[in-house]
DNA sequence: ATAAATTTTTAGATTTGTCTAAAAATAAAA
DNA sequence: TTTTATTTTTAGACAAATCTAAAAATTTAT
């Protein structure tokens, strides 16, 4: 596979986050929003991704992934949660800060360095946010990040993430003092509204079913 | 200042070195030189550096760097030289293969990452080869790498780079189990022609004058 | 099924960084 | 000081990635 521009690279990945939502095949339009560029743009690149075997794309049908535009792909997003592994834990970064560096370093070419960064992270499977990193074959493993609403009574887990990142809901959580590491504990679940008793370190809460199924949280 | 292209930056970094060398002035076939680049894209670009106020260019002038355009020149040379240490010390890369890497990592932008990233290094002043690290102000300590031909005898250094590559002299080296990293302890110095007698883990070994003024070396 | 709305593609222009070939300025040599 | 050689710049072209505007295909609605 010779070297790919970082504007290919970028497309590939995008295609490979719509396809987990789209598995049928991934619009012009919704790449275009996406990328926040135009559709006709898209359409360009498209072709081009076509003529180098790495999206199978038939005009006016949308697209997806060839075997080896998928391999590409996870390689790209393997690079960015490494390296946001490494911005979080060797460098004293929150996880709200690291995604725009690791959209630059994922660009960077060279097997070896990531061979070796992630030998020397300890082959980390998820990174910060609890999103599964995938091995130097393309093998991932099951995410273990789920919605606080899926917990059940007794278990403790890890804030990981947001599903919704409006500053509605951030300024929320502010407030009740959870962010990325936050531990939470669920007390009681409540039959009629679904809402949880949580305990952080902050004490004991109350979360509507509305906020649980908003936080992403990884057990352990 | 707003974000350089690689291009641009690419650029800034050849100037600077080139300036250690002519200080009066660099010319345009020389960056097109060191570049692979042809003296017409040179010119273009020079243009559009002087219009940003990075360099200092009248037509068939030669060119220098102006002050702002010395201190993102640093910069580069900085992150550069960091992320060489970090390779070195913490990837386990060796000497010789680090270079193009850090090429690539020198162009990420955030200054936090850089400050941080010297910080978890232990802010080194110089990289691997020996060659100094611009501080985040730009300051550069007096470099501490020097001639192996300019030692006293009696003085112990460690090898930290070539002046010449060429593979002929890199072979020499090799026969002589002199790598990167070797301690090399001066015992005694011909007057007749210079040549030197050295200790190394090999044992001892003589080396002419013209050897040892290919190998830079560092005190410690 | 036909019209209206949406999506996608084409056609043509623009920007950045590069190139070749030729012209202009400078430097070296006779 | 002319002539010659070298260096540098200009002029014009090209590839990559983007854009706008308009046309074509598809989907949705009447």
């Amino acid at each position: 596979m010779k070297p790919m521009t970082f504007s290919e690279e970028n497309y590939l990945k995008t295609i490979y986050h719509l396809m987990s939502l789209h598995p049928e095949g991934v619009s012009t339009n919704s790449i275009a929003d996406k990328m926040e560029t135009k559709a006709s743009s898209v359409t360009d690149m498209l072709k081009k991704l076509s003529e180098k075997n790495l999206v199978s794309y038939k005009r006016y049908q949308g697209v997806l992934l060839t075997d080896s535009g998928l391999h590409e792909a996870k390689m790209i997003v393997r690079k960015h949660r490494l390296w946001e592994v490494f911005l979080v834990e060797h460098l004293d970064f929150k996880w709200d800060e690291v995604h725009d560096i690791a959209e630059q370093l994922e660009h960077i070419q060279s097997e070896k360095l990531i061979d070796r960064l992630a030998d020397f992270l300890g082959n980390p499977t998820q990174d910060p946010h609890g999103d599964p990193i995938p091995d130097a074959d393309g093998k991932i493993a099951k995410t273990e990040k789920q919605l606080l609403s899926e917990l059940k009574v007794g278990e403790k887990a890890i804030c990981v993430g947001v599903k919704d990142s409006s500053s509605e809901f951030l300024k929320y959580l502010d407030k009740q003092q959870i962010s990325l590491g936050t531990t939470i504990e669920v007390l009681e679940k409540e039959d009629f509204d679904q809402s949880l008793h949580i305990r952080t370190k902050q004490g004991e809460v109350v979360v509507s079913q509305k906020i649980a199924g908003n936080l992403f949280v990884r057990k352990g």
